[in-house]
DNA sequence: TGATAAATGATAATCGAGTATCATTTCTTT
DNA sequence: AAAGAAATGATACTCGATTATCATTTATCA
């Protein structure tokens, strides 16, 4: 793996963006570069293999791609523009919420609902 | 629709399940009926169009269905044997997690670790 | 500057999940 | 029991997401 124009300018998206990206997401952000859907894949899954990216899953679409350097935090998906932004913060002692020996490792939590800009526009 | 034996069968296989079931799970446990995964898609299908069954989208995995009774609860999916259970409870005040200007409607939190049986039977 | 290895992009192929099709079977009601 | 409607099951098909292929382009370094 080289350090391409490619793969530096999806890395600076990924690192500015205010949530996950999905592949598509992101070759529309690079439109002009004539970027191939091949090729984000591409840097998108060796990112998450390098350790430089986490791919997120939501529920429904695609899988998303965040910065590996982010906290703990969690996500917003706006049910009228699908884009995911992060949240910060975290209700704690989820893990008791777990049936009797059952061990928690981990957990997701996904806000829906309207973001900012589809209120402004009365979408859907 | 007629309340036919597959119906009624899965019916009751829903309503006393741990948590939701796929298509496949449905199946596995009408396998000695001999039906086809068709009809156990349909009768799910049809089931949630009724509201009878409610969909339930985990981040990972096929579509799942549960009775539409239950009150609001969240998911346990054991990373071993990818079974998912009913959790009770839900942290409050999620709503106050989103950014500024955001509307939440509804939320899903998924709990992740390994259900009481993997760990007795020391699965990865 | 060559030689060469890696990256790229167009596109075909794949994969899992779910749906459509249709001949056959099974109700229901008379 | 007969007739019509609905359900069934095998399987082909579709769909979105992702990966594989491969000829071409680009970067790296001796």
């Amino acid at each position: 793996m080289r350090q391409t124009k490619h793969a530096i300018a999806i890395q600076a998206i990924i690192d500015q963006a205010p949530g996950p990206l999905s592949a598509d997401e992101v070759r529309a952000l690079l439109i002009d570069t004539g970027i191939g859907i091949a090729t984000v894949y591409r840097v998108l899954k060796n990112g998450a293999e390098g350790g430089r990216f986490r791919a997120v899953q939501l529920p429904d679409g695609p899988t998303r791609y965040e910065s590996a350097d982010l906290p703990h935090h969690h996500h917003f998906e706006c049910l009228a523009c699908h884009r995911v932004f992060d949240v910060e913060g975290c209700p704690g002692r989820i893990e008791r919420m777990a049936p009797e020996g059952f061990d928690v490792q981990s957990h997701d939590l996904t806000l829906y609902g309207k973001c900012v800009d589809c209120k402004k526009q009365g979408a859907a």
